[in-house]
DNA sequence: GTATATGCAAACAATTTGCACGCCT
DNA sequence: AGGCGTGCAAATTGTTTGCATATAC
């Protein structure tokens, strides 16, 4: 594989957030590196680090998201305002009963606890205690 | 909510099937019984449907994927192929810590176990041992 | 020098939407 | 009768790709 700025710029951006973001806004951040870099750069550059093991990607309301956390660890969502929250929760599963009753051979998994962030959750301030 | 055929219809095909059907596959199994449906009404329907509560959906290799049981389960989900199997494994997480740690009121969850199906899994025959 | 990576724009795929008409209630 | 639901087609959005040029090695 061939050093490319492009590529080393739109690492670096998707490893130091924790946006979780997507291409266009990878896109735009790379901008302000790059002027004049394309779309097409971003995408294609996106898909080598996937595949490299540099970053990872998860499907999220009709866009690809990307992770430049590689560690094992799950999200929370907010329903409310998408956002998606970084955890160290450990979700345990029957491995063996999964290999054995599916014959199924398990590599990975992914894991999203849906709900409502701090900003977003049902209050439980005085106000609402005395409704 | 007016009664609609058309959503009777899809609801039913949904419904009565454990693929995780995309809209598209949606609408080829509709025009099986209302020759002039529009993909129109079946993605407005499907909307619907979720809404109410009547399926569950969420996103697999850009698109959406319906899900006629809205029984708490997880899926098993092979690289391979992509087939999407139904589970009835249980995962456990640590609730009472999402709440705490993360000021986080969570509601429901996603689980993929990533791998290869019984198709497509590594084989541990003869064969192979004997390499 | 050669082949891979880029910028650009056009192509694609999935989904959404505006509009006029039809059908439930 | 009134308004929600539909069919149709055009519009949008996210992503991919072909091609000529630029650049790493």
């Amino acid at each position: 594989m061939r050093f490319s700025y492009q590529r080393e710029v739109i690492k670096n951006i998707v490893c130091s957030t924790k946006s979780h973001p997507n291409a266009d806004w990878v896109f735009n951040e790379a901008k302000k590196k790059i002027k004049n870099i394309s779309l097409g750069t971003v995408y294609r550059n996106l898909k080598i680090l996937e595949s490299n093991g540099t970053i990872k990607s998860f499907h999220d309301s009709s866009q690809v998201r990307y992770d430049g956390n590689v560690e094992d660890h799950h999200h929370l969502k907010c329903i409310e305002c998408g956002i998606l929250i970084d955890t160290d929760i450990k979700s345990d599963y029957d491995r063996e009963k999964i290999i054995k009753n599916y014959e199924f051979e398990p590599n990975d998994i992914e894991f999203f606890i849906i709900g409502k962030c701090k900003k977003h959750k049902t209050q439980t301030t005085k106000k609402n205690k005395e409704l």
